[in-house]
DNA sequence: TAAGTTACCTTACGAGGTAAGGTACACAGT
DNA sequence: ACTGTGTACCTTACCTCGTAAGGTAACTTA
């Protein structure tokens, strides 16, 4: 009966899990310092006292899930040439694209950070080494490293993307008053028009479906077989 | 002697062109209400007259940038094939470039906002239009607009970006300890070492040069070309 | 001249980050 | 037992920011 009204204690460890579920919930405007505490049953202040302020809260945060993705892909250190590099990326890739889908606000928040998380340079790192593994020089590896972007980290910047949850914005557009905008944007209207598929699906923004993805990705991967050597 | 103590009133361009000036002079954490309200010589509230607040404040900036870009693009009804359909979207996309560099606040502030700009969507009608003038089916040219991305706006999703200006990180962790980076990133060491190169240039985030930005549209645009017909 | 309209201002509230300092408890050494 | 010393969390308060509510002065129109 006399249960331990003891909670554990914070850490800097459960303060950022606390913060990445807050995120996947209710997302990224609703990751406040009070909120935050709130739902670790503590006050704002505490929190103060694991970490610096909100911006290394945030760095925390894209730190964890960085380390999510490295988890996804698997150590870095299979740098072995036991396949072909472009499958190698590829899954690497495809396998941070799944973590990305987990926490929909993290690319904006990646994009927002002035300070390189270490565990992305890690991760950069292998691929680097991938990629002269397979013959590239490092002055073309430089060049793949820019050419893929965010690519590795499993996102692409998406212009049209709603700052929530998957697409519709098409849809709503073309539903608005299709005469209007057959004249003022024929050829995406045509586009639109010949184009209307899976726009459904819960992915990262508009359009951002799976099959979009490889499609850069491949595109990409195949310039860059062809330029190597 | 008697001048006008008149100030000319405000009007929502005054306001726009003011907050990119601001934006460019301080980065977009200065653009708030009061400080923007100041540098016009008016209260903070007496913006909202013209404008319904913040979020249609950026929503303005946001539109005043693509305004921008379609200046320098040249009006985007130049459908006619009078130019290799590449040659014409490099020149586009190199084009929007400049303007972007000219506000590094922009690739941020542009994803960050959940609705589409009109203006950027008429831009990329006039990209669709080039396409399949020049072979493209609809949906090939659906696809080369997601692995364009952002590269039409004039920028790529740079992991490497401190939020501020550009470059100099790569130098300041090279000079860091560079026995211990060696030691624990083995391949971006052995890269970085051979490919010391212009990092100092101004340009959007880190090594984000032009060279780069060109070697990515080339390499899209090359594997497109590839795949028309 | 009275009523509106336009353009800007004053006041005030709540939310957010955080500086300064306080409290409660565990444990170590004397 | 007494007194540090450190850990973990709390209270209060300040400042900045966006913005709701309502006020005011000058100009227009009838």
């Amino acid at each position: 009966m006399a249960a331990k009204a003891f909670r554990e204690p914070l850490s800097r460890e459960r303060v950022l899990a606390a913060a990445v579920v807050l995120a996947d919930a209710e997302g990224i405007k609703a990751l406040t310092m009070r909120r935050l505490a709130a739902d670790l049953g503590v006050e704002a202040m505490s929190l103060y006292y694991h970490l610096p302020g909100k911006e290394a809260l945030l760095d925390g945060v894209v730190e964890t899930v960085v380390a999510e993705i490295h988890d996804a892909v698997g150590r870095p250190d299979m740098t072995k040439p036991d396949g072909d590099w472009r499958t190698r990326l590829r899954q690497r890739f495809l396998a941070a694209r799944e973590v990305m889908l987990r926490h929909p606000w993290a690319p904006g928040l990646l994009g927002s950070r002035r300070t390189i998380p270490a565990g992305v340079v890690a991760y950069y790192d292998g691929i680097v080494g991938t990629l002269v593994g397979a013959g590239f020089s490092y002055h073309l590896a430089h060049r793949a490293l820019h050419a893929f972007g965010s690519l590795p980290l499993g996102f692409v910047q998406e212009i049209f993307s709603p700052a929530s949850a998957g697409g519709g914005m098409e849809v709503d557009a073309a539903e608005a008053d299709l005469t209007a905008m057959a004249e003022a944007l024929p050829h995406l209207t045509a586009m639109v028009a010949t184009e209307i598929h899976d726009v459904t699906d819960p992915t990262l923004g508009w359009c951002d479906g799976q099959v979009e993805f490889e499609f850069t990705l491949d595109l990409l991967l195949d310039g860059l077989e062809r330029l190597r050597g």
